[in-house]
DNA sequence: GCCAACGTTGGC
DNA sequence: GCCAACGTTGGC
C-alpha cells in the first residue's frame, strides 16, 4: 500500500466535481518527475486531493482503481495516466498552513517541491493528514 | 501581480 | 554537454 497526493485547480475540477462523478481518468500530467510518480501507483493505493489556486487545502481522499496506462490526451504516448475513485470529501479541509505547524509535513514534497502535481506520501504523513482530517 | 523554483528549449 | 533565455506553477 502506497500513499499519494493528487494536485488539482478547483476551478478546473474539484472534490465536488470527484464526488459527483465518482471516477475520473487522471489526465494532463506533463512533467517526467509526477509521471514516474504516476506509474509507481499501484491498485488501491489511496491519495489525498489537494486544491490549489485560492483554497490551498487537502480537501478528501481518492483510491486507485487503474494502474497507469498511456495518457489519451498526450499524443506523444510519453505521458502517463490512472484512474481514481471518490472515497470522501472533509468535512473540515487542512490548509496548507495547518499543514506548515507539523514537522513531519516541512519535509514533505508538498511544502519542498510546491509544483509538483503528484507526489508521495510516507505512511506517518498519511496518518498525521487524515488524524486532522477528524479533528 | 510578483517572484521563487523548477522545466524546457535552442544556440554554441 | 553547457548554459542563457524563456515558460510554467503555485504560494504569497
Amino acid at each position: 500500500m502506497n500513499y499519494w497526493l493528487l494536485k488539482n485547480e478547483p476551478e478546473d475540477y474539484s472534490v465536488d466535481d470527484l464526488a459527483r462523478d465518482k471516477k475520473i481518468v487522471w489526465t494532463g500530467v506533463r512533467n517526467y518527475q509526477a509521471r514516474n510518480f504516476l506509474q509507481a501507483m499501484q491498485l488501491n493505493d489511496l491519495a489525498f486531493y489537494y486544491h490549489t489556486s485560492n483554497q490551498k487545502a487537502i480537501v478528501g481522499t481518492c483510491k486507485i482503481i487503474k494502474c497507469a496506462f498511456v495518457d489519451p490526451t498526450d499524443e506523444s504516448g510519453k505521458f502517463s495516466s490512472v484512474e481514481i475513485e471518490f472515497i470522501q470529501k472533509f468535512k473540515n479541509p487542512i490548509s496548507l498552513e495547518q499543514l506548515k505547524k507539523h514537522d513531519l509535513m516541512l519535509e514533505s514534497y508538498l511544502l519542498k517541491q510546491s509544483r509538483l502535481s503528484v507526489m508521495p506520501f510516507t505512511e506517518d504523513q498519511w496518518n498525521l493528514v487524515s488524524e486532522l482530517s477528524q479533528e
